[in-house]
RNA sequence: GCGGGUGUAGCUCAGUGGUAGAGCGUCACGUUGCCAACGUGAAUGUCGUGGGUUCAAGUCCCAUCACCCGCUCCA
């Protein structure tokens, strides 16, 4: 059950706390645009920084346990339009819709007849008659009368069943089979809004009539130059995946990388969303962490189980632990034409009942970078000279023989890819959906308090530490901030001396900051059982620790992550 | 894009055509002895925006924008 007061309760603790506003908003906002504040962007920094870190720093071990070779690559955000034609996006991102005037429900155009052929009350009324008929107005009149109200309520021949039938009973219908002919019939004659305009087409859902087909473009255009003219006419990227398969060939050239290998990419994409929903959900300027990995044909759905399973793993042991994530494989009937298998890696979010995805790891064959050597006139080949030195001697005696085999597979070949692609703001929604924790309990007077705060894994939290003087005396102060000075070299912390102690716990339990570091009387000690010590608190537990000053930035270190390869 | 709902301080909300309000939060000072303590004081509003009706509009009317719920979507 979607839960729309959690969704709720956690955009307002977003805003309240700084992590996301929405853009513009002095000016009354822009709907699909969003910013992140001062704790966002350290929440969004930290999961770009660990899935760059991950993938590309210190990638992980594949399936033969040797490190996997990665790069990175940072592209334009406007690139030659012809990228966009290439890789169908021209086409594929401009769906005409129509819309229902009666029930309002939308449908893209091209599956109004197949949706159609399917609908229960368009199967009756074509059961009406045989082939070569009249037009069978008794039993016409009869059905809308009788079933019509309720199975297609929006049917010309059930809301003015006079009008369309008097119409109707002007024509002769012509022999012939039931399609075409009686498709034009009931296209003509039966779909309409009045007895005077008869639209082409009948909703599905309820056989009211369609508005004509809007186009719906979903890439952002602009103009390279001050002039605008259709020639200079520009893109701005819908996935920065297209970016990577354009440099393909420069850092095959530049890098010494050998298949199979990965080339990653994280970066702003754009898409003009019809309809933004869901707070940063599906937003038209979001942010993409994109691999995409080369490999031979055969071995690719090694790698397709290995990344699958790789990126899952990502978001658990980042704390996505709950049953909330799911590991779903595609259908056939979900496939692109050229893949032979997708994944998606999906949260249930509080304001959906369904599983909504988090990113794809497609297998997307060779498409890709066929399309662009066709579309370049490059050659995008690889060529495996390992292999060839392996066999060279196999053709030492027949030089035609050998440069024919060297413009082949398994020597010459395009790679297969294999697609990881994640939204990082459709991470970072899911991270602060799962980090969201409310405990009521008792306080003092037996009042009860709720307490809220963010359980993000310390590798994610914006604010890895907080720095308290129990009271603001004794010095207690100087030596708080002296320890957050040296903690702060290594990583984001915070001091706090205002307000009672609880109540900067509890503004540090919001903010998510997995430790609180507080001096009291004891640190200041010359000697005693706790003498130099301070306490350290975990947000989560609330469970204190007594660790000597000169070891409190180690054993945070120890437990946060820095971001460096451990 | 279409239909329904909402919009007043950072947050939650009151305000029934006649002076812009409360609680919480924030800030300052005092206090403080481990989980949103207390005292004193302070700052904070294009009442979403633009028009209209009216002597007078947060309140009535129109338009528009944003958000929420559906239709649709897939990083």
């Amino acid at each position: 059950m979607a839960d729309t007061s959690f969704m709720e309760k956690l955009v307002a603790l977003c805003r309240r706390r700084g992590f996301i506003f929405q853009s513009s908003e002095i000016y009354g906002g822009i709907g699909g645009f969003w910013d992140y504040g001062p704790l966002g962007v350290e929440l969004k920094r930290n999961i770009k920084d660990a899935w760059w870190h991950d993938h590309v720093t210190n990638p992980p071990l594949g399936p033969d346990g040797d490190e996997i070779q990665m790069v990175g690559l940072d592209c334009s955000i406007i690139m030659n339009p012809k990228v966009w034609e290439a890789s169908g996006h021209a086409t594929g991102f401009a769906d005409p819709m129509q819309t229902c005037r009666h029930c309002k429900k939308l449908f893209r155009a091209d599956q109004v007849k197949p949706q159609l052929q399917d609908a229960e009350w368009y199967k009756e009324l074509c059961g009406l008659w045989a082939p070569g008929d009249h037009a069978p107005i008794n039993a016409l009149r009869r059905w809308a009368e009788k079933r019509g109200p309720r199975m297609a309520p929006g049917l010309a021949l059930v809301r003015d069943t006079d009008a369309v039938l008097q119409a109707i009973g002007q024509v002769r219908v012509d022999s012939g089979g039931r399609d075409p002919q009686a498709e034009r019939f009931f296209s003509h004659y039966i779909f309409g809004a009045d007895g005077e305009h008869f639209a082409s087409d009948a909703c599905p859902n309820c056989g009211g009539d369609l508005t004509e087909p809007r186009m719906f473009n979903l890439m952002f255009e602009s103009h390279a130059g001050a002039v605008q003219s259709d020639d200079n006419k520009v893109y701005l990227r819908p996935e920065t995946a297209q970016g990577i398969f354009a440099n393909f060939k420069n850092v095959l050239d530049t890098s010494r990388v050998k298949i199979p290998f990965g080339i990653a990419q994280v970066g702003k994409a754009f898409r003009n969303e019809i309809n933004p929903r869901n707070f940063t959900f599906r937003s038209r300027e979001f942010e993409q962490m994109e691999i995409e990995f080369f490999c031979r044909e055969e071995d690719a759905m090694d790698w397709y189980q290995f990344w699958r399973h790789q990126r899952y793993n990502w978001y658990v042991n980042l704390g996505l632990k709950s049953d909330k994530l799911r590991l779903r494989d595609q259908g056939k009937e979900e496939l692109a034409h050229y893949s032979k298998a997708c994944a998606d890696i999906e949260y249930l979010f509080p304001f959906s009942d369904e599983h909504q995805e988090l990113e794809g790891c497609a297998h997307r064959g060779n498409f890709d970078l066929t399309q662009h050597a066709q579309h370049s006139g490059k050659d995008l080949s690889y060529f495996d000279d390992e292999a060839w030195q392996r066999d060279a001697a196999k053709f030492a005696d027949n030089k035609d023989a050998a440069k024919a085999a060297k413009e082949k597979p398994p020597y010459r070949f395009l790679p297969t890819v294999i697609e990881p692609s994640a939204g990082a703001d459709r991470a970072a929604l899911a991270f602060l959906c799962e980090a969201y924790t409310e405990d009521s309990k008792p306080d003092a007077k037996g009042v009860m308090q709720t307490r809220v705060y963010m359980r993000f894994h310390p590798r994610l939290a914006p604010i890895k530490a907080a720095f308290f003087p129990l009271v603001n005396k004794e010095g207690m102060p100087d030596l708080a901030y002296q320890l957050y000075r040296d903690a702060k070299q290594h990583m984001n912390v915070f001091y706090d001396d205002g307000g009672s102690i609880g109540r900067r716990y509890a503004r540090m339990d919001e903010a998510g900051t997995p430790f609180c570091v507080t001096i009291d009387g004891d640190t200041i000690k010359p000697d005693g059982e706790n003498a130099g010590t301070v306490t350290i608190r975990d947000r989560d537990t609330l469970e204190q620790v007594r660790v000597r000053t000169g070891d409190v930035v180690g054993w945070l270190r120890a437990r946060v992550g820095s971001g460096q390869a451990p």
